[in-house]
DNA sequence: TCCATTCTATGGTGATTGCCATAGAATTGA
DNA sequence: TCAATTCTATGGCAATCACCATAGAATGGA
């Protein structure tokens, strides 16, 4: 068994937080690595394929909340819309916690992939997914109807909101997109 | 008079489709001048503020270009579900011509604002605004209800559909922002 | 014609970028 | 005990970053 480290989880979650608030090329390592506390070597032995592979398990580790998120607010909802609407205001709480300074975790890279390097595109992609079939298959076991199709537009809807509020600095956009999402 | 320069309109354009595909913090300064052919002088003597003040320049044009394909969809449209159908394709359209690579030219950018440097924030907020006062003066007009609420979801779900729609190179999702929108 | 203004053009600045080579420390299984 | 493996730690690499100083060319009004 090797030795149990907390420099790549401590790596991870400085570079989540930081590609949130200020996006990915904006980054330096240099940053990542001094808000870790870990050394230059240490995050090249952890992640050989360098910032982009840094990138993606931050994107994973991410959407490992926002999973939470989605399973916590859907659970105790008797109907879709209330889980639909506990969702946005746990993203509304989160986004306010971080000063309206984090935006959406996945998009941040996203819209910093070059055309032609899919990597990171690919990771994005696969975590849209999986959102949107964890929303679906709640939407199921709630018997909504059309919930695939509700599932895509709740969480299309709540990236533009999470857009909105960044620039708004507020957290009414989530509560507008919700209720639009679900027929006024 | 002044004799008019056409290198401050091609350093705009330029930055603007770069930011667009790449990213603001990807995009160098170098290949923004490469690629619209001005030296590196006529730079700063049009952008005295630098990159920051060539990105609020390329917002606003950018930001031209949607106005005017949310004023020719909607039109004429005989009520608002027209004109939004049609804004949706307008801009998956748009979407689909630079090859899945361009997102939108406003959150590009507005991800990569780090918190407490304003200006490129307050820029964006104020393009989302008018985006926003624009398709609702055209609810307005063609007696939507609730044309306020209507004008910020549309705006969202499409924001949405287009980073849905760049993760999938697709243009499916600008429909099914729409359809959500319109409440089926 | 002559000056003022506007724009182009070049070269180079210090700082920061992501990345890597090397070596030592810590922990493991045998 | 003793290699083998895993991780930490340091220093520095070439390349690129945004930015600026300076000077010449082109155009304007008088």
């Amino acid at each position: 068994m090797p030795r149990t480290s907390n420099a790549r989880q401590t790596l991870i979650e400085a570079a989540a937080r930081l590609f949130q608030a200020n996006g990915f090329h904006a980054t330096g390592l240099n940053l990542i690595l001094e808000e870790s506390g870990a050394p230059k070597g240490s995050f090249y032995h952890h992640f050989p394929g360098g910032k982009d592979e840094l990138a993606v398990a931050a994107m994973t580790w991410s959407s490992l909340e926002i999973e939470r998120f989605i399973d916590e607010a859907f659970t105790p909802a008797k109907n879709f819309g209330a889980g639909a609407r506990a969702l946005g205001t746990r993203l509304a709480d989160w986004f306010e916690a971080s000063g309206f300074a984090e935006g959406c975790p996945i998009a941040s890279v996203l819209l910093e992939t070059a055309p032609g390097s899919d990597d990171l595109r690919l990771q994005a992609l696969s975590v849209f997914d999986r959102w949107i079939d964890l929303i679906e298959s709640h939407a199921r076991r709630l018997a909504h109807d059309k919930p695939r199709q509700s599932a895509e537009a709740l969480m299309m809807g709540l990236e533009g909101a999470w857009l909105l509020a960044r620039a708004r600095q507020s957290r009414k956009p989530f509560q507008v997109a919700v209720a639009s999402v679900l027929g006024r």
